[in-house]
DNA sequence: CTCGGTCGTTACGGTTCCGTATCAAGTAGC
DNA sequence: GCTACTTGATACGGAACCGTAACGACCGAG
């Protein structure tokens, strides 16, 4: 079923959400983090450090750490590209999958609450 | 003119808000710091320190921070109460609410670019 | 084989954030 | 006045992030 969003709108349920994820256990990611986060989840691979540096207009080494992080947190994996081994393939885990199911839940929710 | 948001749609809309944030020259603010800039600008007032703690379900230094960081980027003010000199209300700036009303134009904008 | 170019990582110094604990200022009851 | 409580700010050590610069590993043309 789909959620109308008014202008009006739109920004309380950006506070609505960002607040669960404050309020929730959820990992503490970085602004930056979340956007690797959700274009890895999001965009057909294959995504490599210089493709996520590129499209979020960063440094590498910002991709390199974000990647290091998430990575202890299980939320991606690294993976050597057999092809060109100088590559770095970030691929996708059961746990990041779960993670960002879960923060599409927590919008449609949110949604859902909004006044009519 | 309200915008439909189908399930399938929310986290794609939720990644390109949150790349448009980290692409633009945007103050970095983290996730905590951009909680507390949509509850001051959105509910209504008096804000207090430990109102925001609560609210936030974090410690009051972490709120104070916020603030000072915020405060020397204008988005924020702080202002005695002077009803009761222990309180520190928090107040909303022009700057903040450009800000914050940017954040809601992007939200909407990028609504309108979704697969119909 | 060699050498320029590309890839991701690491090193560095500096800044910011965190949580815990402590602090000064202010209030209210006695 | 004095004490118990509340409020927000501060101190501290530790952790994470930033941007710049340098690094080793790798590819591919010649």
């Amino acid at each position: 079923m789909p959620v109308t969003l008014r202008p009006g709108q739109a920004l309380g349920l950006w506070r609505e959400v960002t607040l669960a994820q404050v309020v929730d256990d959820a990992p503490d990611l970085t602004i930056r983090q979340l956007a690797i986060l959700l274009t890895v989840y999001l965009e057909p691979p294959p995504h490599t450090i210089r493709g996520l540096a590129a499209r979020l207009q960063v440094t590498k080494p910002v991709i390199t750490r974000a990647l290091d992080t998430m990575g202890a947190m299980k939320l991606v994996a690294r993976h050597r590209d057999e092809a060109d081994k100088r590559n770095v393939l970030v691929r996708r885990t059961v746990e990041g999958s779960l993670f960002v199911e879960k923060i599409g839940d927590t919008i449609i929710a949110k949604a859902r609450e909004l006044p009519t």
